[in-house]
DNA sequence: AACAGTAAGGAAAGCGCTTAACTTATTAAC
DNA sequence: GTTAATAAGTTAAGCGCTTTCCTTACTGTT
């Protein structure tokens, strides 16, 4: 049987008190003793129970994470981006991926309650407050990742959306495109996003998005198909289509290929992530690069910092994305 | 406060061991008072804390899953069915992913011990046998997943690698292709599995793998391209390469692109995995599929026995791959 | 009427730990 | 030499539950 504290205290010859100091480095314990009691934890292999740790001490050291798809390589990288940060400080995860059902989410968010978990970070595009009410009357926080809510006072971390879709438009105008068209998911917040801020960036140059440049399209693979094959077939084709997800992109360049129509000689194409899809596809992809790891590194030491002062106020962290210039835009200025 | 279990009782008017029995669904209780105390806790948002429960019942309904790296897409999937598994089952999962770095495996194990996790998936290679004596001395059940290890009796869950080096083989004949090359990870038994399967189809054809037409790379772009220009700088070129992952596949067919040599025009190109990349490259890769589902079934539902009867003997679950077909192989016997 | 059998519920021990409060022993201060 | 402060440990309560063993009150049997 695994040996309790209660074995080692006996072996020892202490106290149970004692070993629990020193395990936990508090108290005052003399080297001598605190010497023995080390030794006879190595001998007997204990390992504190983390579990009777958390029942009085009131911690679990574990939060839980609610994304959408851990299949997709955005969250992916996310998922391991937390976990790192999170180790660091001791903490571990549990992960949880809603497959972007509400109902699953709702049924994730009782499960961490029940685990105790210490905090939680929400990168799930939740539409029911009403779940996020009940962690708050539990008192127990959490971070919104890569999303936001007007209708909420909360700690959000998340890349700023509106100007990345400026920088990819800022940098399609500086390489002469006029032309241009783009591949959005309206239905997220961060695609509306992301097309606002194309769309100031153009109009700052006075020059308008026409409506029917704008394509809607989910972040799948067929979906994005079709809306490539539209853009590809515009009797006015665009100089430069921005996507406003790497696998978009992605997907477009296959489909501009297979049209005869190549990138970035006939179309530039700039995407949105920075994940491996823009590494690996031929051309390689100009893209905004979200910055993940400082992303994770925010959110994790923001939640930390919740956990430690619940009370305190929501504080909006706001990342700003970078470029990534692969081959996938061709300059028309020279 | 979060409300425990005297509240409710206190509410009710009934001790906590009749809460305790209405909530578990056991002992003797009379509808009457089972309905009065549900209705208590509906009113109190009583939720059991699963850690008081774990300290007594002995089950943390947790188990841990460890992963050389969540980013990469096959154990992007690989996390996403288990957890899908486990959440049917009442389990949640505490995911690790090592980097591939030998001491993060050894702390994280060491960390699920301490939560005390009712079971572990591994599918780290580990070479740290004793990590696993420690499991097994502890007798905590573990799973190995997509890895073995000759030397252990355990529980293990894996993809038959040799059949699938063999199917590979075996397409690549049936279309026509004599003139065969490979790229594989042979550090990773894995890899070296799919070669022998893949050498072993071309022997009962009477045909042999030329030792230079094995080249070695590493799943990871920069070493694929290396590999990738190996074989295409080749004076007498293979007219098919079989792949031992798709990323290996994917980097393959854009240098061949890159070299104007196509796929699978000038050359035929086979992978492994059935990853997205297989899905998203251009043309479609023909790959050998990794049966991820039904892996992550079995072997949650194997761990799951083993944690209900400890003692069971280990036993080897090995899933046939299948193969899926799309374009990037070519027929030559039309 | 006496008995066993069973249904309903409660008392209390214990899971493995933390921590506040307390007891000694030792040292410092004047 | 007395007091105060500090160091080193111990005692014991309590965290929120499960579970064993009881008690009590019925019901049915002979």
């Amino acid at each position: 049987m695994k040996p309790t504290i209660y074995d080692v205290a006996e072996k020892a010859g202490v106290s149970i008190a004692t070993v629990s100091k020193v395990v936990n480095n508090t108290g005052h314990i003399s080297e001598k003793t605190r010497k023995k009691v080390m030794k006879i934890m190595e001998e007997l292999e204990y390992q504190p129970s983390s579990l009777a740790a958390a029942l009085t001490g009131k911690k679990t050291y574990t939060i839980g994470v609610l994304v959408p798809d851990i299949a997709n390589p955005f969250f992916a990288e996310v998922a391991r981006a937390l976990e790192n940060n999170a180790r660091e400080t001791g903490y571990s995860i549990i992960l949880c991926s809603t497959d972007y059902q509400l109902e699953r989410e709702q049924e994730y968010l009782e499960l961490l309650l029940k685990k105790q978990v210490d905090g939680i970070i929400i990168a799930t595009e939740l539409k029911e407050l009403k779940a996020l009410q009940k962690l708050r009357s539990r008192n127990i926080p959490f971070i919104l990742f890569s999303i936001d809510h007007l209708s909420l006072s909360a700690h959000v971390v998340t890349t700023d959306d509106l100007r990345g879709g400026y920088l990819a438009g800022c940098y399609l105008l500086e390489k002469g495109h006029r032309k241009l068209a783009m591949i959005t998911e309206m239905e997220r917040p961060s695609g509306r996003l992301r097309l606002e801020g194309f769309k100031q960036a153009l109009a700052d140059q006075k020059i308008e998005l026409d409506s029917n440049a704008i394509i809607n399209a989910k972040s799948k693979i067929e979906d994005a198909k079709l809306a490539a094959q539209k853009i590809l077939q515009m009797k006015e084709r665009p100089t430069a289509v921005f996507a406003s997800t790497d696998l978009i992109a992605a997907v477009f360049i296959n489909e501009a290929r297979k049209a005869k129509v190549l990138v970035p000689k006939h179309i530039s194409v700039i995407g949105f992530d920075n994940t491996i899809y823009a590494e690996l596809s031929d051309p390689g992809l100009t893209t905004i690069a979200q910055p993940i790891s400082d992303l994770a590194r925010y959110a994790i030491q923001q939640l930390l910092e919740a956990i430690e002062e619940p009370s305190m106020p929501g504080r909006r962290i706001m990342l700003t994305p970078t470029l990534v210039e692969r081959e996938s835009v061709k300059d028309l200025t020279r």
